[in-house]
DNA sequence: GTCTATAAGGCGATAGAC
DNA sequence: GTCTATCGCCTTATAGAC
């Protein structure tokens, strides 16, 4: 025991090895939402965070299983933005959580963190080795809806508008610009032309 | 003039050609619209019409090129059946107009002849250098639809009613499977929560 | 118009030094 | 853990025969 160990502790290395895994991460989000899977390369990625190309596979062994990382905690993100959403409802209307949730929705898939977004952006069908897993997730979030949408109690088939009500608010992602209306307000507009009749007679 | 030009007359050449170009293109739309555009090789497309890879260079100078042919065609084929859907609407309620306009552009996104798909499944971001053309096309077709909203003279933001219509209606490409719902019964529901309040109070 | 052969470059992934 | 160098493969696109 010299007093060298305790002038200069040396950080966590779990910590510095998890930082420079979440840089990783990080770039690829960003490049495989704006990108897509196929047209963003390792080196895009790697370069990005000033990294050479052959070091990611230490990380991780293939480009694949990198989306995968990605796409996990993209749907952790989107699936906690709505949990923190709800929370924030304080009446039990069904329309108010309906609303508090796409809005929690909305805002993570419009995320400029980019994992939410990555979940909208790659489909099953992009990369078919990952195929299964990819849907199971995707079918497991989205799973969570049909409980929202049984609540109102509409009388509508319900996976129709399931499917609906996503496809709008994923729909964002192609045409929402920074500064025009908030996610909220996005919700907003969704869950009042079907809760108000549009029609003026 | 001998007799042998009489006995043997050549097809046109031009039927021949424009067959050769259509099986091209035919090819290349149900890739291009099922697997992206970088994930479809040129060897994918003239191999599934039994012709070598080099051969496409006569029709096309390169691939991108190629996707503009196929998309010019979906934005062509999309409106006319917009067209067709709305000639067959007797009323002059622009209720039923907007119900048979989005019959129309839903069986067109979902054609198996897939040059309509092609324009919903390709973004212009996946194609930076034909980026600009394309947003054109999809601005001028989509821009259409400004008219039909307007009509509603519904009390709301036509300009979100209008991107979440045509959300919805991409959306279909997603989750749709042949022998459930059709695009008229898709198109009904869609315009059926609107006109209708969905709250039960 | 289509063929075959091939050029030129980029890709994912590996190897071994440090 | 990250580097550099490189392998082997696949890509778009071209060239010249037929």
């Amino acid at each position: 025991m010299s007093a060298v160990d305790v002038d200069s502790p040396l950080p966590t290395p779990k910590t510095r090895v998890n930082n420079r895994v979440n840089d990783l991460l990080d770039a690829a989000a960003v490049l495989f939402a704006a990108q897509g899977y196929h047209r963003t390369t390792i080196r895009d990625i790697t370069s990005a965070i000033g990294m050479g190309p052959g070091s990611s596979y230490y990380h991780f062994s293939s480009k694949a299983e990198m989306l995968l990382a990605v796409y996990e905690e993209g749907i952790r993100r989107v699936q906690r933005s709505v949990e923190t959403a709800l929370e924030a409802v304080t009446d039990e209307n069904p329309w108010s959580r309906l609303e508090a949730a796409l809005t929690g929705h909305i805002t993570s898939v419009l995320d400029p963190s980019a994992y939410a977004r990555t979940i909208v952006a790659v489909l099953p069908s992009d990369v078919p080795e990952l195929h299964d897993e990819i849907r199971a997730q995707r079918d497991a979030y989205e799973a969570q809806w049909r409980a929202f949408i049984d609540a109102l109690d509409a009388p509508v088939d319900a996976d129709l508008l399931r499917v609906f009500l996503l496809g709008a608010a994923n729909s964002t992602q192609v045409w929402y610009r920074e500064g025009g209306v908030s996610p909220a307000e996005i919700a907003e507009f969704i869950v009042d032309i079907l809760r108000r009749p549009l029609e003026t007679t």
